[in-house]
DNA sequence: GTCTATAGTGCGATAGAC
DNA sequence: GTCTATCGCACTATAGAC
């Protein structure tokens, strides 16, 4: 037997969870979360720079998806394509089996200011590396950035959508919804036919 | 004389700005605010409920003013143009004259993730304060919470290029700007055209 | 792994304004 | 007398330094 058990990280991940859960997240200290994890509060504390970052751990891999949505969108493409093309790429990350558990985890990180101030960041970030990565394809600056910044607010509308009870639509045919929506109030009928 | 001077709370509000940009966010106590204003730490933290909210104490005033631009657009204005109402209402609280405070106060915000956070988390509750007053005017829900969110990041974006060194142009100007960036992205010419 | 500074809270006491 | 702003002190948890 190992001197200590693996993947201490997925299961002071999961500890937290469970914890803020059930005892809200003011009410948990990162000692409790430890051991439950089975380890001391300093390796709780080596693994996350702070108590927050321990629900946001997993976020890379959301982020790169997103990322390679607009790498692998066609050269061709305008930048709301682009959007489009990102979106669909995301949604894979989100099929249908994981929506009871972005429930739960919507409801934590909801019930706690500190925790949307978190995520706020995180998708601050996010749209920062995709205006990036609209620059790197061509597009330039006031629409890199305003594409980004579009395609998260898009994202997490519909994400918020797809979450609500008895909503039983993909996380793709949400997203396109709401990007329709955008679309159609940026662009009244008044003005596609003047 | 009376026991304790009043404005205490102004004065620590200018003494937080001052030492944060001396020193940064993470090398400056409450204390020495607290010092520097003349009360104790204890009082510091009766005005602000955590350390970074002394930075953002004035914003509510700044919400009015855009929530006042919403309220005050003509009733049959398309959710765009209320929009770009409160746009304008907005950039009255930034007249060319507050333009080197501003870029003071934006480059401590933006010199630490944890000043970020706060102003994200603040306007993320603008965009729901707008939202609703957006249905108040009757506007339905998808395009009340995505013209608010549009209103924002317009703002957000329109805001920092007035920041920018050698930048001269008012912010209302600059809103109007990204506002028609916003709306040309969403509105290829082959979609105005078909 | 231990030790320490700082953030942030709870509560009683105080002093002036009304 | 009440109300309000402050102080002063004890205390816990976070987070980082050693």
């Amino acid at each position: 037997m190992a001197r200590w058990e693996p993947g201490a990280r997925g299961r002071l991940r999961a500890a937290a969870l469970e914890l803020f859960a059930d005892q809200g997240y003011d009410e948990t200290t990162a000692a409790q979360i430890a051991a439950r994890a089975g380890v001391t509060e300093r390796t709780f504390f080596r693994h996350f720079d702070d108590k927050r970052e321990v629900l946001f751990a997993g976020s890379e891999d959301f982020a790169r998806a997103f990322l390679d949505g607009v790498r692998d969108a066609p050269p061709e493409a305008a930048p709301l394509d682009v959007v489009a093309h990102a979106l669909t790429s995301v949604a894979t990350f989100f099929p249908d089996e994981r929506r009871d558990d972005s429930r739960g985890r919507w409801a934590v990180i909801h019930a706690h200011p500190a925790l949307r101030e978190r995520e706020l960041l995180k998708l601050a970030g996010l749209a920062g590396v995709l205006a990036t990565a609209m620059r790197e394809r061509g597009v330039p600056d006031p629409a890199a950035v305003l594409a980004s910044e579009s395609a998260v607010t898009v994202f997490r509308v519909a994400f918020g959508r797809w979450l609500a009870v008895g909503e039983e639509r993909s996380l793709v045919d949400l997203e396109r919804e709401v990007l329709g929506e955008l679309t159609a109030l940026t662009t009244p009928a008044s003005q596609v036919v003047p």
